[in-house]
DNA sequence: TTGTAAGCGTTATCAC
DNA sequence: GTGATAACGCTTACAA
C-alpha cells in the first residue's frame, strides 16, 4: 500500500504539503504542486480513506435504508440516489430492513460506526427518537415522518386523478382498494380518490388492506369480485395490487377494460408488460431518488433550504385498462 | 461520541482491557470484564469501526458491483448476497456499473480506499488485471472469469432442457434467440439449445441479439415474426426478451400457446405475472446471492474450497406459454 | 511557502 | 491479569 508517506518521500516534500495539495487547502507553490501531482500518479497513490475519515470524523459514505430491494419500486429511487451521489463522489452503504425495526437499528448503528454522513430512509419503522440522536443529516424518500426533510409524490392528487379519470370513463360501480394505514403514501392516495368520489353520485365500494403483496393481493382480489361482482372499475392501492384484481377479472372471464376497468398506482416497470398494459397514476421514482440525494447534500453542506419537503407531481399513463375518451369533450 | 478511554475511566482500567474485553483476545478476569460490560452498555458505546479499520487494515464491509439494480434479476441476487452478509454481520457497498469500464474502476477504487475486505461482482468489464491487482477476494456472481471463483446458474442444461420440452410439446419451427455473446451465460444457454435442436429432427431458425434490453427486443421480436412467420416455438435468451416476444406475438394475433410456444430464462419477478404467465427456465437467484456470499467469506477465512466454482441447477417452470403434455409419456 | 508534530479511536506489543 | 504506549495514515495547528 502505497501512502502519503511515499509520496512526500518520492516528491521531496513533507507530508503536510501532500496533504495541501490533495485537499486544495494551503498554499502550495506550484512547482511544487506539480512534482507532488507526478509523484501521486506515478506511483499511483489514493488516499486511505480510512485514515481520512478517523480524523475528520467525516466519510464520503452514505447511508440508504428502504424496506426491500426485491420489491420492483424500490430500485427506481435507489438508482435514482444513486446516481445523484455518484456525481458528487459519494458511494452508498445500503441495508434493506423488511420494515422491521431491529434490522433497521442495525444498519444505522453500522452506518454511525463507519462515519457516515447523511442518511437517506424509505422506511421509518423506528420511533422518531432514533433519527434525531443521529448527528447527520437524513432525509425520507417516499416517506415522511413529521419535522423531517423529505421527498415524496403527491400521493392526494394522485388519488383524486385516478378517481377522476375512472369516472370520466364511465364506470359507475367502483372499488376503491385502500393500502396499508400506517403508510402516509397508501393513505393519501386514498383520501385523494375518496374525496372525488364522495363527492361524486357514483356508488363505490372500499376494500381495506394490510399490505402490497402480491400474495396477499390475491385473496382479496378474489374477495373483492365475489362480494361486489358488478363493480365496474377498481382503483388499487398500487400497481402490485392491480396486477393481482387484472388477473383475477380476466379470470373469472370480464372483459378489461370493456367490463371492468383497472388504475394503478406507481408505474413500476413491468406495469407496460402486463396484458393488458396497465394504466396507472405514475409516480416519478427516479427523479425522488434524485431529489432525495440533492437534498441530503443540501443539508450536508448546510445550505438553507427554501423547503424541507419537496413533493413531485404524479401523471395518469393511460394504457389499456381504462377505456379511450374523447380528449377534447 | 463515546470512545474506548470513557468506557475505560468508567470501568476504572485502561484502554487496553476495554479493547480485550471486546475482542475477546488475552486475559481479563471475570470480574473485570464483567464491570467493563456493564459500563459499555451504561454509556451504550460501540466501537468505532473506522478507528478499527486503520489499525487493522481490514473492515465489515463487502464491496457489490452490479450492472444495473433496476433490471429485476439483480435485486434477487442482491437480496440473497446481503441476507447471508448480514448473518455474519457483514454490511455492503454497492455499486451499478452499467457495464461501464470506468465506474467499475471507480467503484473498486472507493472500496479500496475503505478496506473493503471482500468483493462480490456481478459483472466483469474490465480486464482480469484489475482483480489480480486486488488484495481482496472476489467472487463473480452469474459471471464467470477464468480462474477466479464464482456461482452461476447452468445455463448449458437450462439451454437443453427449454429446447428439450419445446420439441416435447410439439413445436416443429423453432426460433432460438442468442443472446449478447460476450455474456458467458448467454452463450453456455444458447449451446444447450443448439446441442438439442441440432440432434433433433426440427427445423430451427437462430437469431441473434446484443443486448437484453426490453426496447432492442421489441424491434427483434417484430423481425422474428416478419422473417420467419411461420415459427411455432421461440427460445428466448432471457424473459425480458421473451416478454417482448409474447407481445408481438399477441399483438399480430397468434393464439399462445396453440400457435406459438415461448419460453423465457430467469424467472424474474414478473415472469409469473405476464399474460399468459410465461413458461421458463428458473435460475435460483437468491440461493446463488447466499451461496456467493459463503463462498466470498470462506475465502476471506481462508478456509479450503471443495471447488472454486459453484454451478446452480435450473428448472422448467411450465406455465401457460407452453403447452401442456402428458407427464406419463 | 513549507515542515514538525499532535491527535483522531483503535489494537497489540511489551513490561510489570 | 493488567497498563503504558507505539502504530495505523491522514489532517491541521503552529512554527519556521
Amino acid at each position: 500500500m502505497v501512502t502519503i508517506r511515499d509520496v512526500a518521500k518520492a516528491a521531496g516534500v513533507s507530508v503536510a504539503t501532500v496533504s495541501r495539495v490533495l485537499n486544495e487547502t494551503g498554499y502550495v507553490h506550484e512547482d511544487t504542486r506539480n512534482t507532488v501531482n507526478e509523484m501521486i500518479k506515478q506511483l499511483n497513490y489514493s488516499p486511505n480513506e480510512v485514515a481520512r475519515s478517523l480524523y475528520t470524523k467525516k466519510s464520503r459514505l452514505i447511508g440508504l435504508l428502504l424496506p426491500d430491494i426485491t420489491n420492483p419500486f424500490f430500485p427506481l429511487l435507489a438508482r435514482g440516489v444513486e446516481d445523484e451521489m455518484r456525481l458528487h463522489d459519494y458511494r452508498l452503504i445500503f441495508g434493506n430492513t423488511d420494515e422491521d425495526a431491529e434490522k433497521e437499528q442495525d444498519y444505522i448503528q453500522t452506518f454511525q460506526q463507519n462515519n457516515v454522513i447523511g442518511l437517506i430512509s424509505m422506511t421509518n419503522t423506528l420511533s422518531k427518537k432514533v433519527y434525531q440522536d443521529l448527528s447527520i443529516p437524513v432525509v425520507f424518500l417516499d416517506r415522511t415522518s413529521s419535522g423531517y426533510p423529505s421527498v415524496f409524490a403527491d400521493g392526494k392528487e394522485g388519488g383524486k386523478l385516478a378517481a377522476m379519470e375512472m369516472v370520466k370513463r364511465g364506470s359507475k360501480r367502483i372499488t376503491l382498494i385502500k393500502g396499508p394505514g400506517h403508510l402516509q403514501t397508501a393513505v393519501d392516495r386514498f383520501q385523494g380518490a375518496l374525496e372525488v368520489l364522495s363527492t361524486s353520485d357514483i356508488n363505490f365500494y372500499v376494500m381495506s388492506t394490510t399490505s402490497f403483496s402480491f400474495k396477499d393481493a390475491e385473496t382479496w382480489a378474489k374477495d373483492l369480485f365475489e362480494k361486489y361482482p358488478d363493480t365496474d372499475g377498481v382503483i388499487a392501492s398500487n400497481d402490485i395490487v392491480a396486477t393481482a384484481v387484472i388477473h383475477e377479472a380476466l379470470r373469472i372471464g370480464k372483459k378489461i377494460p370493456e367490463e371492468v376497468q383497472v388504475i394503478g398506482f406507481d408505474d413500476v416497470p413491468h406495469s407496460s408488460l402486463l396484458f393488458p398494459p396497465l394504466s396507472t397514476i405514475r409516480q416519478p421514482a427516479y427523479e425522488m431518488g434524485k431529489e432525495a440525494a440533492q437534498l441530503l447534500i443540501k443539508l450536508m453542506k448546510n445550505e438553507k433550504l427554501q423547503k424541507k419537503n419537496i413533493q413531485l407531481p404524479v401523471t395518469f399513463i393511460n394504457r389499456d385498462t381504462t377505456r379511450k375518451v374523447d380528449e377534447h369533450v
